[in-house]
RNA sequence: GCGCCCGUAGCUCAACCGGAUAGAGCAUCGGCCUUCUAAGCCGGCGGUUGCAGGUUCGAUUCCUGUCGGGCGCGCCA
């Protein structure tokens, strides 16, 4: 409709340029957008506000020479000039029947596009670590990840779903080490627990499983488990499988489509791409020693202090793996890539940027684009929640989705935009009152629906 | 100190690319029950969009400054 609308107004606007009214050169810069107010008709258009400049006439005044000269079309009942000169269209009951037969034929594809053009875009979001189940925050990044897939796809772009995941480093050994700990019976702060142990009674569960030598399936591989409780490196791997499999259940139960790709950490090393993308940034002059660690000097891309790339141990640090890891979302093919992450972990992908950047293959400066979600407090009683027994600190989405469900838990998450804090209330998400959206959505859909029974 | 996000009615939040008289729900006040759930309906009250400038035909929206809240600023990830 807005774009018939666009056409006419261009037809009105090239007939006044025939007339003389409108100079030859005026801008074609015009919006139709939704009216917010009934009384304002369906779509408006602002052509006549942008034209009066250069026309050197009263906008009002070249709305209604706008309007005259509007050619005919059963789609319009009428066209009022309101305002500073807006025109205001009001739609003809030919336009809204139409519009209601098309609503029918398209069904569930009704609203879908194809300005996609089935052009290739990925979207990297959730990419917990598997140290421990899902939390709320990842439960506002799986919701607004999912959705923003699911919205691209039905706008016909060629959506590809990523998860990555760091499967090999410091804070994975810290895991191997906490269930070889609870293997053991060892207690959090016993004698013998290790020092940044994982706490949360979890730890415990895999444990278990690990000693009853179950076999547990993730991202496509079966893991079973040896039940040795000195091989630290069987616990490690089985850990991961145990506690990726418990974060797929989660996503699942939400509701979240199935990821395409789940992408390891652990293979940027065994691949040799951090090594690569190491040569590289020394090849292209952006780096330097100092303390006996190798720098980048993320300083010439707006960074405000260089960062350490390669600590004086010789390991790398976190930001290199990043970077290579985002080279081969390039490298794969992807100008078009959305990274969905915590708003704490903004100052990353700016690092991630300056990289790629230094890396000099290409990449414009704002890719990758990003979508980040701001913090999530969980409150019951009028009090913030902190501590679940199970997860040792924090809300896991699996709470949530038991005690309020999946639906409301997935609304309340993407309610607000996600560059707000949100506060998810319990108590109004499990409230049968007028107070709570998804009540009332549920309350007012039955409603409808027994009007419809009636009149059947 | 620097960077990013937020600040809108008493409360929780909207406002699409800068548009018209800044809108909803709750709360509050008033009216409506012999028939579709009173778990409802109708109406009223409620605003210097944190503050001060700027840009322009027009600013909640963009820019500068400032105040308040959150997050980040590691040879942790």
């Amino acid at each position: 409709m807005k774009d018939q609308l666009r056409l006419l107004v261009l037809q009105a606007i090239a007939q006044l340029q025939a007339d003389g009214i409108l100079p030859p050169d005026s801008p074609a810069s015009f919006v139709i957008e939704r009216t917010r107010s009934r009384e304002h008709g369906d779509f408006a258009c602002n052509a006549a506000l942008l034209l009066a400049k250069s026309a050197r006439r009263k906008p009002r005044e070249l709305a209604e020479a706008l309007v005259a000269a509007l050619p005919q079309s059963d789609q319009i009942a009428r066209v009022d000039v309101a305002g500073p000169g807006f025109m205001n269209f009001f739609c003809s009951p030919v336009a809204y029947h139409a519009e209601v037969r098309r609503v029918l034929a398209e069904a569930r594809n009704y609203g879908r596009n194809d300005s996609g053009a089935q052009r290739k875009m990925l979207i990297e979001f959730v990419s917990a670590n598997p140290t421990g189940p899902l939390h709320v925050g990842h439960g506002r990044a799986a919701a607004v990840g999912d959705c923003l897939a699911r919205l691209f796809t039905a706008t016909g772009w060629n959506i590809t779903r990523e998860f990555y995941y760091n499967d090999a480093g410091a804070q994975i050994a810290n895991l191997a080490l906490s269930v070889q700990a609870r293997c053991n019976g060892i207690e959090p702060d016993a004698p013998g627990w290790p020092a940044d142990g994982y706490r949360g009674d979890y730890i415990k569960d895999v444990a278990q499983a690990y000693l009853a030598g179950e076999s547990v399936h993730a991202d496509g591989n079966e893991v079973r488990a040896s039940g040795d409780v000195a091989d630290l490196d069987a616990i490690r791997h089985f850990a991961v499988a145990w506690l990726r499999h418990e974060q797929d259940e989660d996503l699942r139960a939400f509701g979240v489509a199935p990821f395409d790709v789940f992408y390891l950490e652990s293979s940027l090393y065994s691949d040799g791409l951090v090594e690569k993308t190491v040569r590289e940034l020394v090849a292209h002059g952006h780096t330097y020693e100092k303390d006996g660690a190798l720098w980048l000097k993320t300083t010439d891309f707006g960074d405000d202090k260089d960062r350490v790339m390669r600590k004086s141990d010789g390991s790398y640090t976190y930001f290199l793996p990043d970077v290579a890891y985002h080279m081969t979302k390039w490298q794969r093919g992807y100008k078009r890539a959305i990274t969905e992450l915590g708003a704490d972990h903004h100052s990353t992908l700016m690092r991630v940027r300056a990289g790629l950047q230094a890396l000099d293959m290409g990449v414009p400066k704002d890719w990758p684009d990003y979508v980040l979600h701001q913090m999530v407090t969980v409150m019951r009683g009028g009090e913030e929640v902190k501590i679940s027994k199970r997860a040792g600190g924090y809300v896991t989405l699996r709470d949530l989705i038991d005690s309020v469900g999946r639906d409301a838990t997935r609304y309340f998450l993407i309610a607000r935009k996600s560059d707000s804090q949100l506060v998810f209330d319990i108590d109004l998400a499990l409230s049968q009152s007028n107070d709570n959206p998804v009540y009332y959505i549920q309350y007012a859909h039955a409603r409808v629906c027994s009007v419809l029974r009636q009149l059947a």
